[in-house]
DNA sequence: ATGTCTTTGTGAACGCGTGCACAAAGATAG
DNA sequence: CTATCTTTGTGCACGCGTTCACAAAGACAT
């Protein structure tokens, strides 16, 4: 999953709809597309529910927040429905947005099709990469970095898509926000810092692996030999001094430590340059 | 972000520690990693938080659940802690990973440099295309989907990664978990129905878009004009009903709105044909 | 009109996650 | 050894989110 909010009081709602509840309705809306697709009139919070695969009291619970839209003993109209929540969401509006860094992944979003099937509309491709600009991708002329702050301007451009290597993401959001951008998705792996009232989400690929490695590994045997401290079974044997104590001697850690590596490869990545870290493969750092 | 894991009881905690922490070690690890390449030997709550981007007593409880790796007065000595992360996510072991579909989106992926730098070894691209077999991607050639078991099994893979359109990603999910993946990450737009004991984690572009445009739409004025039923007040004025009642009169909604589409246009997708909704731009439906 | 049946909408209880605030633990200086 | 200072580890309280369970509401049949 894309790694929730950038933290913020949770009391993000205006006027009462729970931020869970907002992260599920593009879930509805896309399971009650679907049935309007099928010409299917009304459906039941159960049959919706499974169809959306959550539970249906918490349907019924996230659809109280926007209002009485059923019919006891019926259930909900598709069509309606579909209205409400796109209005909800914002979507029957249009949201133009720019999309920085074209590498792999910028030109995998560029091509997504669930962009512009839903009210956001590619306003522009930025890349640094001057080898980059004019080339066409999904049919839209990359633009230099250059142009940025125009095109912003221009297309009264409010959402932002990070796309670029990590080193580049906060001088990019920077950008964004200076010219006038309120909303930024990042997928660089990093966390950018914004001034209050930009919201921020993020998509982390590595993390979403690294939360699956952690699931998997509990399901198949558990941890590694290495065991972990229970105070006052067995330690790590080390220089362990009290029960509760220091685990590895952290004073004599610092220098000596680092080159010497007391712990097992696990920090050694195997021929990564230090830095690009979890960098993603944007064509050039914009 | 991809959003959340696919519902269960969130007691997923085997031993104890709490999903949400979990789903935080990635983020002190990415912190902890660039501290230990400028060679600082420890840190303090306080530093490794605002690197994170969290609170620092939220850090310290999370550490809580791993164990006293803290030393009072100083802080967190920074290669042990690397290495426990590591350790507790089940990153020092090998974890080979097929990505199905190599359209823009597991290109991307593919070449993503996050994934072989933590673990994560791509054991096969796979892709139902046959224009796409033998072709190099990020120095890996694709193979046929025909070859998917095989692949699977020969290198005990247990983390499928799928990046096809949402029609197919059902049926590879079913083949995948046959050939015992038991961890599955989702890029395609689509509910998962797996057996239980296997893991799905989704990540979804447009909902992130749509998240956004909700909070976009906060910010600068409220609602579009057509109101939200306050009972009583003006409604759709389709053929009205009751007070409380059905707003479009349900009944009649069946064939006949589907057509004259009573809701504005919302509903309506420019140019795109039903049923791709949100299809992720693969080359080929794997 | 009355009764039955279905499905919504929600009050209330519970559990998880967060953040405060502080005592305990160790470092460090004298 | 004692005192002071820093930083961890955690008990506690609070709030959000989930779930249960049921009354209210309407559809539908008689």
């Amino acid at each position: 999953m894309a790694t929730g909010r950038n933290h913020r009081p949770a009391t993000s709602r205006s006027r009462g709809i729970p931020d869970a509840t907002v992260a599920r309705l593009p879930l509805y809306l896309r399971a009650l597309t679907a049935l309007s697709e099928r010409s299917v009139p009304t459906v039941s919070s159960e049959e919706l529910a499974s169809a959306a695969g959550v539970n249906s009291a918490k349907l019924r619970k996230d659809f109280s927040y926007l209002g009485s839209y059923g019919t006891r003993g019926v259930g909900y109209d598709v069509e309606y429905l579909v209205y409400q929540i796109s209005r909800e969401l914002g979507l029957t509006q249009d949201w133009p947005v720019v999309i920085v860094g074209i590498g792999n992944l910028g030109a995998a979003l560029a091509n997504y099709g669930g962009f512009a099937s839903r009210g956001f509309r590619v306003a522009a491709l930025i890349d640094a990469d001057p080898a980059m600009t004019g080339k066409p991708v999904a049919g839209i002329a990359v633009q230099h970095s250059d142009e940025l702050e125009r095109v912003i301007e221009e297309n009264g451009v409010s959402i932002g898509v990070i796309a670029t290597p990590a080193a580049s993401a906060q001088p990019v959001a920077d950008r964004l926000v200076a010219a006038g951008v309120t909303s930024i998705l990042n997928f660089a792996p990093t966390v950018l810092s914004v001034p209050e009232g930009v919201d921020v989400r993020k998509v982390d690929l590595s993390i979403e692996l690294q939360i699956l490695a952690f699931h998997e590994q509990r399901k198949s045997g558990e941890l590694p030999d290495d065991g972990r401290a229970v105070p006052g079974t067995d330690i790590g044997e080390d220089a362990g001094g009290g029960v509760t104590g220091s685990p590895v001697a952290p004073p004599a850690a610092s220098v000596t430590k680092r080159t010497a590596s007391a712990a097992p490869a696990a920090t050694d990545r195997r021929g990564d340059e230090p830095g690009n870290d979890g960098d993603l493969p944007a064509v050039m750092p914009a």
